[in-house]
DNA sequence: GGCTTATTGTGTAAAAATTACACCAGTATA
DNA sequence: TATACTGGTGTAATTTTTACACAATAAGCC
């Protein structure tokens, strides 16, 4: 990343915990790095904040290069800054987290400073480079608590989706069986599940129903439960 | 404008909420500013963080040269970033938040960047300096979320405090009324306030009983619910 | 001492939310 | 047409939350 450390008193950086969904699977985004440190380690997509960009700004910006995605929710989640994080210097790193859609249609690209991009599952992740298994640590208990209060994994799934594949997801990121008809009966009272007159196709067993998530119903229930303004 | 902005390509800060207490109110600590920019106006405590000091460690040294408190409970809640924020050029402040007892016998002290340390309650708060507005909203709905899963306010309140006592400290964060018989009820169901064998002291009226907080216990209840690890 | 005043401290019933639990229906395919 | 597999559904018990009112107590004052 950084060769000529003299000439900073200081620097910084977004790193980013990127969640996807996959063949029941909860994934994350990772790169396989090019250059010293950590050369060919994998590690959490993130670059160096330029001096003219905001941090929302700069996270946008490095999603949109590293995935070539844009206007994805992403959610600042912590700060870190330990004197030795980073064996270049002192760099204190923004960590934001978003939730995508894995679209098999659209390549990952690596962009400049990666040898590839690529998803792999939360679940037996090799050690990451710099203090990143912390970052991705941190990241997965913020998405956990989240979801136990907000419904935001209509993110991670395609347009139209079945009840089953809601509730899978859910338990891949809460860890932990749900009940078929307590979860069905919880997430259609949100009212925000629009049923649709389509089913599930190519299947070998009895077609699902398919649903879609209403954006809008969405935001007027829950943005009354967000702060308050003073 | 961007006098010295020169020197740096970037630098970074802690500003720090502190919510105390006091007769029925919550506060926070402002200081009053003693240097351009924003001479004489209120701003939060805060400093640029040290190259070889950690965050959390800044925001500890910082907390103690404005109070003289160790070992406060501090809890990260954001990072501001925008690229105007500050005047003197581009300086990314991460953002803490503690309770604490507001202690009448042990006097501000100011230190030497600051004419003046003071509690100001957040109701009336005038304009701040830089966007620590707006650092202050963030950080007080913060609280109030944190507040509503977690009983942590017992930080703010005298070691033997009254249930009402607790209940007014409760309606000023969430600022809404509470139930009285509902509050006690649920209060007293976590199990980690201990009843005293003592009252209160010159009142007016009858004495209610005196509570105290037993951390040992409230660390049993609590820890549970925190993140998982991996 | 007894009256006034202000606050403390307590219980119950109704409503709402959460949990536990099992079987028939539908579709593909063999 | 039988088999294998997943989809879809309801109810009762439990727990949690809410709503609500009055007697007990202590100080101050007359």
């Amino acid at each position: 990343m950084k060769e000529q450390l003299i000439k900073f008193e200081s620097e910084f950086s977004i790193d980013c915990v990127i969640f996807g969904f996959e063949a029941g699977e909860l994934k994350i985004l990772l790169i396989e790095r090019k250059n010293e440190p950590f050369m060919d380690w994998l590690a959490l997509p993130g670059d160096l904040v330029e001096n003219d960009e905001g941090i929302e700004e700069a996270a946008e910006r490095i999603l949109h290069q590293l995935t070539g995605l844009h206007d994805v929710h992403m959610e600042q989640f912590h700060t870190f800054g330990a004197v030795n994080r980073h064996p270049r210097g002192r760099i204190i790193t923004v960590a934001y987290y978003a939730l995508i859609r894995i679209d098999s249609q659209r390549e990952l690209k690596a962009g400049q400073f990666a040898k590839r991009a690529l998803w792999h599952s939360v679940n037996d992740l090799p050690k990451l480079a710099f203090d990143h298994t912390e970052i991705f640590k941190t990241g997965f208990n913020k998405l956990r608590r989240r979801l136990s209060y907000q419904p935001i994994a209509y993110e991670l799934l395609p347009e139209k989706f079945t009840l089953t594949q809601l509730q899978q997801l859910y338990e891949a990121i809460l860890n932990k069986k749900l009940d078929k008809r307590n979860f069905r009966k919880k997430m259609l009272s949100y009212g925000f599940l629009k049923e649709l007159d389509e089913k599930q196709k190519n299947v070998s067993f009895r077609a699902a129903k398919l649903y879609k998530f209403d954006r809008r119903k969405y935001s007027k229930i829950f943005q009354s439960e967000m702060g308050v303004d003073i």
